[in-house]
DNA sequence: TACAAAAACTAATATGCGTTAGTTTTGTTA
DNA sequence: TAACAAAACTAACGCATATTAGTTTTTGTA
């Protein structure tokens, strides 16, 4: 008997989360099959069983990974003491640094959310919508100071989690810029914009 | 005998390529089922063979529509003849209007087009390097008349493009905003930053 | 070396899918 | 009304899927 494995975290579920990242990104959540993730592993399919619940319990594993380290790491920069602009700069930043990072989780965090399962897709749903109203409230606040211009704080927050996100696309050129030119030049896009 | 429908499009087709558009957005190209469009539609699933080929050709001419759109359009900005600053914020304004008069095909087009099939995607992703490149040109140009700031031209096209695929997520808040200072304060953003 | 647990294997099941075949209904025109 | 085509229907096929059952191999420890 083996379907289900207790007891402490093991290194081999680990990599059929890493794998499974990976190939969900690729092929999409649906498209991707167990046959598959086993040959990426190496190993027969019903074999993963001993290690891991579900298909859908990767996927909600992997998002919810993903969540809470962006939750996490807002919470730190809310309570730092720093100007606005700054608290901006370092959420960009984090951003990008994720998207580089841990490409393949949050690609999959992104893009396959919706193939959740209630009631995860609710909570995770919840925890975004809660992410992007902290964000508003920094912008409002840097609106009130006197900081930022007087745009609306809910489109602002729009393109800025948009214009990060699209560092998806970064992959596929390789154009070779540095991760430095790219962090600096999009911070100075979303703060300062383009035109002189 | 019904296999393939031949002369001119019936208005039938039109009406499962507009639902299929919804269904692919909502649930993604591989979850949504012909049976679910059937129902959509209004109709046993094998009647929709009577009017179309395949799942595939479905998603090929969604696909294809949008990207033709923006290559047509993206052909007259090129030739017109005004700033480079003015050229941006067409494209940009174009771009918003498409996302939010055609939403489900653009959104369709943006997240499902992995689904093509050979030649089709290999025909799809040129199409959009294509349009890529033409940005950056423009971009270029830009920095070179001294109009727009001395950044990676690449970064740019990244973060506009970005941005305003970043319009999906609209749908969702729904906060009381008109399409004019949605469309305006983006622009502002991606021109002339929030840093004042 | 012996034993027990962990994890691999093969075989099989139930389900849902896109699609086809064949037939009947509907709608239009002479 | 007769005839013909368009488009609907029911039934079914073949295939791929996630997962389970049951068994064997591997691995770690005494």
């Amino acid at each position: 008997m083996s379907k289900i494995k207790l007891g402490k975290n093991t290194s081999k579920k680990d990599v059929i989360i890493k794998k499974s990242s990976a190939l969900f990104k690729t092929k999409g959540f649906n498209a991707a099959s167990m046959r598959e993730l086993a040959d990426a592993v190496g190993v027969e399919a019903p074999s993963l069983y001993n290690h891991i619940g579900s298909k859908s319990e990767l996927l909600q594993t992997i998002c919810f990974k993903v969540a809470n380290e962006f939750t996490t790491q807002l919470t730190q920069t809310e309570n730092k003491k720093c100007s606005i602009t700054d608290k901006i700069e370092l959420i960009i930043r984090f951003h990008i640094t994720m998207m580089l990072d841990e490409f393949d989780e949050v690609f999959v965090a992104n893009h396959e959310w919706k193939h959740l399962q209630e009631p995860f897709l609710s909570n995770f749903l919840n925890q975004r919508r809660n992410y992007e109203k902290r964000l508003v409230a920094i912008i409002e606040e840097g609106i009130t100071k006197k900081e930022l211009r007087n745009i609306n704080p809910y489109v602002a927050v729009l393109t800025l989690l948009s214009a990060v996100r699209g560092l998806e696309f970064w992959q596929r050129h390789k154009k070779n810029i540095s991760t430095k030119v790219l962090e600096d030049d999009m911070v100075t896009h979303l703060l300062k914009g383009i035109a002189k």
